[in-house]
DNA sequence: GTACCATTTCAATAGGCGTTGAAAATCTTC
DNA sequence: GAAGATTTTCAACGCCTATTGAAATGGTAC
């Protein structure tokens, strides 16, 4: 008798405490445990990649059982799906940026690039932890590239070697994007957006313009 | 009778095929199974990173049993350390690029970067698929660049701004590392060196030596 | 040739993973 | 306020993981 009344009380009088073991049922409204779990899942897939991220430890960050990420997303692949899915549609912006003077192009691609990453920093680190750890990610992303940003910019910038010339823009702005974001590589990862602009816009500009005289 | 003949007979007349068992005991000389072990880790850790990569598909693939491991390396940590471990010192490398003529110290060092990552293109896939997946691993690779690379520029180059200005360098190299080894994106993957050299060698020259005018 | 040692496979261990179903608790609707 | 739907936790499942110890086998030294 004395045992139930004390975990009764137990149950009843703990604060919310980190160990604290919730009720059971539907939590009160004004919680919103789906936002809760995409935010942890955008943070630890930003850590950890897809593979290495587990569902327990997404579902802890967020203070709920990981039964919720199979009922409100499917499992862990759809929660996945759901954190990394961009609120914006990066064609149009990249239609933007080509379109326009070419003398001044690679200025726009570059402060679309950085800006956008800079503003959705958690979503691309994953994105970029998974392409880098899952062969068949890497190759949808290169063919993404290829297409959606390669032949895109080739099409209008009407020079030879078009391939050679923006896939070099691309290992730059991929390095980019890596020293920055994943490793956090100093001062680059602090730099503001027109110190950016101003010291790789000019390398952009000359892989897309420049001679090539040397043999390959 | 006729069963334990008939098991006997299958085991003694087994061919070497892929599903067939191995008898127990100590392999003939000359089969070497940690030098099996060591080239199976290093492909399977460049292809899938070191959480994902499992004991026993590396162990598969060298055609060797998952205990095995444990026995040469003492674990698969041990393994992945051994694996990934470089034949040459990175340090006397990157000593040499950098003393010399500055004007053309940018072509030595890119040149240098591509011929050890062609020649130990897995290790340095593994290390890259490692560092993507992992926060410390990411932390100790920054700490290195910083340490071995950076600060070695900027003491010896005499510039204002040296760290900037390297670690743009470095954010190039990293995205020539990943466009070349990891994600495989033609055409530069199979450009050759002398055509990377030309192409990247004034980026990086001008990271080092160029006017920085605007505020960062 | 026999005892010993190094090497290898097999079987079993404990632990983590994603996922599932049932029970509990709240909200909503009538 | 009672009935039903929705949300949440708990407990358990099956699977896969790295690791370990015992048994088996080939080489080696005496």
């Amino acid at each position: 008798m004395a045992d139930v009344v004390e975990r009764l009380t137990d149950k009843l009088t703990d604060s919310e405490g980190p160990g604290t073991r919730r009720r059971r049922g539907r939590r009160p409204s004004g919680e919103d445990t789906r936002a809760a779990l995409l935010a942890a899942a955008l943070e630890v897939f930003g850590e950890q990649g897809f593979d290495s991220a587990t569902v327990r430890g997404i579902a802890t960050r967020a203070g709920v059982d990981a039964a919720m990420v199979n009922h409100w997303f499917g499992g862990k692949r759809g929660l996945f799906l759901a954190a990394i899915q961009a609120p914006f549609d990066p064609t149009a912006l990249i239609d933007a940026a080509i379109s326009g003077d070419p003398d001044t192009v690679a200025e726009r691609i570059i402060r679309v690039f950085v800006t956008a990453w800079d503003t959705h920093r958690s979503r691309f680190r994953a994105l970029m932890r998974n392409i880098a750890g899952n062969d068949s990610a890497a190759a949808t992303m290169r063919d993404f590239v290829f297409n959606a940003v390669i032949r895109r910019v080739t099409d209008t910038i009407g020079v030879d070697r078009a391939e050679l010339r923006t896939s070099l823009c691309a290992s730059q702005l991929i390095g980019l994007g890596m020293a920055r974001y994943v490793l956090d590589l100093e001062p680059l990862m602090s730099a503001d957006i027109e110190t950016v602009v101003a010291m790789i816009a000019p390398t952009l500009q000359r892989y897309l313009t420049a001679d090539i005289t040397s043999a390959g």
